[in-house]
DNA sequence: AGATTATATTTGTATATACAATTGTTGTAC
DNA sequence: GTACAACAATTGTATATACAAATATAATCT
């Protein structure tokens, strides 16, 4: 209960406030809080390779296919937004050289999408920044604390 | 048939992210993805009355001066995304009716910001929905949960 | 086969995010 | 008082997000 006050105040020195909000209140704006910060810090990483966020995950996602192509649908359906537009976004990877694009022969409707070496290298580049920026952010938390953690905002999901 | 694979695949996708990766990782993604899930349903309620998160925001921070007015860096301060951009925000907000702005007689540099009855109102309006979708997102988890969840993202904060 | 429906991608538009540069004002040092 | 630094807001630019509409192709149904 003590405990409970005091992350209430943080809370509302956080949002310069005096009032108590409810509980759900505080767990949806403590999640959007945490979010930037998290957010914020993986961009800073990603910035000096002129890449965002999502761009970066869509790379991630086809190298995941070994040299298998996706189509956007599929591509779509992995990335973590799913309201991104897609088409643009593969159209900043094409110019960057990380991606290529090729017609379906199968079903004309469809493209494909291969990440390039050039793409490869650069996820390359990027793994051990990338992952030592996600160990920092999560540092002040003990396994058992993430593991909590991932439990929670799984059941949220 | 048909649905049952797409349930499969669905299935596959989210384990296939969340299994062989690290934990430094895994809480990383789950913080976007769930981050997303709330956002989509905090949306969807101001969608209608249209507010952006961060409009809807700015109005509630308004308020909470009780009539006194804000600076263009004390709204900053006291916004979720630090990044926004507070000038053309505040310009929608007044464009709908929902705050005044004035100079500021004792520094010019200065801008001072209300709420304006329009604005008092739709809050108003808006209270028991917004309460009431917060309370739906977070309604999956016990009080014990939601505070133990609170801690742990202030952790990260 | 022709019409209709479903699928896959692209395009359009408005707003938001991120950050740099600029403008205008105030404070301070000389 | 002028020059210069600090401050506060605005403007500019590129990209991302959100979603509707349009285009193009494939599948299905008489």
């Amino acid at each position: 209960m003590y405990i409970q006050l005091l992350y209430m105040k943080e809370l509302n020195i956080k949002l310069k406030t005096n009032t108590d909000l409810p509980l759900a209140k505080q767990t949806v704006i403590n999640l959007f809080l945490t979010y930037n910060v998290v957010k914020t810090e993986m961009l800073s990483v990603l910035k000096p390779h002129d890449l965002s966020l999502e761009q970066f995950n869509v790379l991630r996602i086809l190298r995941g296919q070994k040299g298998n192509p996706l189509n956007l649908q599929d591509i779509q359906q992995r990335m973590v937004n799913k309201m991104s537009n897609t088409t643009r976004l593969i159209d900043k990877l094409i110019i960057k050289g990380f991606v290529k694009r090729t017609e379906c022969k199968q079903n004309r409707r469809k493209i494909e999408v291969y990440i390039t070496s050039d793409g490869l290298d650069k996820l390359l580049e990027l793994d051990p920044l990338v992952n030592s920026t996600e160990e920092k952010t999560t540092s002040k938390l003990t396994t058992i604390e993430l593991e909590e953690l991932n439990r929670l905002l799984n059941k949220i999901q």
